[in-house]
RNA sequence: GGAGCCAUCGCCAAGUUGGUAAGGCCGUAGAUUGCAAAUCUGCUAUUCAUCAGUUCGAGUCUGAUUGGCUCCUCCA
């Protein structure tokens, strides 16, 4: 297995802390919203990874955290008037609930804010001992960026000049202008504070995910954990500071690999709240069905920027389209044993730092492969068991192709109409049967306005929604 | 102002260590079909934004130019 290093940027081979394990941490979502199609991708790309290293036979553990505390939460709690919980578990369940339906199973740890608050004090208290932390007049805790020789080697991006044109306020209580709050005191009454020795208050953004770590990570005394990854907006600061507070803390660096993602832009625009264009995944699906949400949004490499329009799902479903109609030929049979050249290069691609085109090409090259010997000879019963095991490889791997074909092709119609088509289609057949063409042909035309497509195949009619 | 990324067929998109351009969609010709659809077969970039350099050889390396984009502020 190779993967890209974002840090080091190189492709580099993947040799985890303990051999045959890898521990993973993505940084999870803030829950004060629903999911949108960038959390998707970010969950998505490292589901990918999760399953090739699995697939790999490494004993993977992933961790996503929730950050449960922030601005955003408690303006939100003051808004509505929900409490904080009422609220992030919405959202956690909201969030749990579209990855699901994309086809991304529960992290193994699910650590959130709130339930690590004694690892965010203890790490906060030992950085204050040792003078890399301190407490100003108001109470909130700052990182002293100036002790650490070693920051800025996540990102790259602290030049030698403090005084650029950063976008970054200066508070005339930091000791450096690029020293960052690990502890927010309260401001106010109404504030969400929890009660520490430095102060009241609440912990800040990038603490969050160093302590969860070390809480649920062992690691070794190099690393903490085998791989951390999250979009790509997160290398700086977030990763930065992560890594630079594990590193003081700890004595050793955080992860040993760091994979980011891309971004999701839509209409070549870059999708973010403050721009109001994003797209929910609950709206997404209310239109697309989640595997084909998922078969879109994983055909594009995990590193590239990702450019969302209708015109190219449409273009990936038709993709997906002929992965079901296959699985359509070879059903009913019991999955034998895949075809070991295609798993391998499948693989192969795989392990390429999730080669995600080339194994689809390969997917594709299997799919007209089969599609041709299946119409020299339709009753090969052993390749249609192979070629049936070789989808299930495919679900396991990517996760798609998984559902039943005939009702993949049949989402979102109620038995209602279903019966209405196969009447029709009953009826198209006996027209044919008496060669009045012209009678079967209307039919055909009000079952397409209907939205439906048929087709006639050796074994009778099917039909497709389109 | 600083840091970095990208530019491959009409569209989407691969292309570690330089060796002579995957795959899909669309289009098109044919097989098949009552006609379609589905399926299969053939065709579809001497060329990788431009210019220069290194090299026997560059989409792949170097430099410049042009055009997109991101980060430096909460952000997946």
């Amino acid at each position: 297995m190779h993967i890209y290093d974002s840090v080091k940027k190189t492709k580099l081979p993947f040799e985890p802390i303990v051999p045959h394990k890898a521990s993973i941490y993505v940084c999870g979502p803030t829950v004060y919203d629903d999911a949108h199609l960038g959390h998707a991708r970010s969950s998505l790309s490292f589901d990918l990874l999760a399953r090739t290293l699995k697939a790999l036979g490494y004993e993977v553990t992933m961790g996503k955290n929730f950050t449960d505390i922030d601005d955003k939460i408690i303006k939100k709690v003051q808004a509505t008037g929900e409490s904080l919980e009422q609220i992030t578990t919405h959202y956690i369940n909201s969030y749990k609930e579209d990855m699901r339906v994309l086809g991304v199973g529960d992290a193994d740890i699910e650590p959130k804010a709130t339930d690590s608050l004694e690892a965010i004090e203890s790490m906060i208290k030992g950085l204050i001992d040792k003078d890399i932390a301190y407490v100003v007049s108001s109470g909130d805790v700052y990182f002293d960026t100036s002790k650490d020789s070693n920051y800025g080697t996540i990102s790259h991006q602290v030049g030698e000049d403090e005084d650029n044109q950063s976008r970054v306020e200066h508070n005339s209580q930091k000791r450096n202008p690029k020293d960052f709050a690990l502890w927010k005191a309260c401001a106010s009454k109404d504030d969400i504070c929890f009660e520490m020795s430095f102060s009241n208050g609440r912990p800040g953004w990038h603490i969050e995910c160093s302590a969860m770590i070390e809480k649920h990570f062992k690691g070794n005394d190099k690393f903490s954990i085998d791989i951390h990854g999250g979009g790509a907006d997160l290398l700086f600061p977030h990763h930065e500071n992560e890594a630079s507070q594990s590193r003081c803390a700890t004595g050793h660096e955080l992860s040993k690999y760091w994979m980011h993602n891309g971004f999701v832009n839509i209409n070549g625009e870059k999708m973010s709240k403050s721009l109001g264009n994003s797209f929910f995944v609950k709206d997404a699906l209310k239109v697309y069905d989640g595997e084909i949400l998922r078969n879109y949004l994983i055909s594009v490499h995990y590193r590239n920027d990702f450019n969302f329009n209708e015109e190219d799902l449409l273009n990936s479903k038709k993709r997906l389209d002929r992965l079901y109609r296959l699985k359509k030929r070879v059903i009913p049979t019991k999955a034998s044993k895949p075809n070991i050249a295609f798993q391998k290069d499948v693989s192969k691609a795989m392990k390429d730092d999730l080669n995600i085109s080339v194994a689809l090409a390969r997917v594709e090259q299997m799919i007209s492969q089969t599609n041709d010997r299946l119409d020299e000879n339709p009753k090969d019963k052993g390749l249609k068991k192979e070629t049936l095991a070789n989808i299930e490889f495919i679900d396991k791997l990517l996760g798609i192709g998984g559902q039943e074909p005939f009702s993949y092709f049949q989402i979102g119609i109620d038995k209602q109409t279903k019966t209405k088509i196969e009447a029709l289609i009953e009826a198209r057949d006996s027209a044919k049967k008496e060669k009045d063409y012209r009678k079967s042909d209307t039919i055909r035309d009000e079952l397409s306005s209907m939205g439906i497509a048929i087709m006639d195949t050796a074994n009778g009619t099917v039909w497709e929604k389109i």
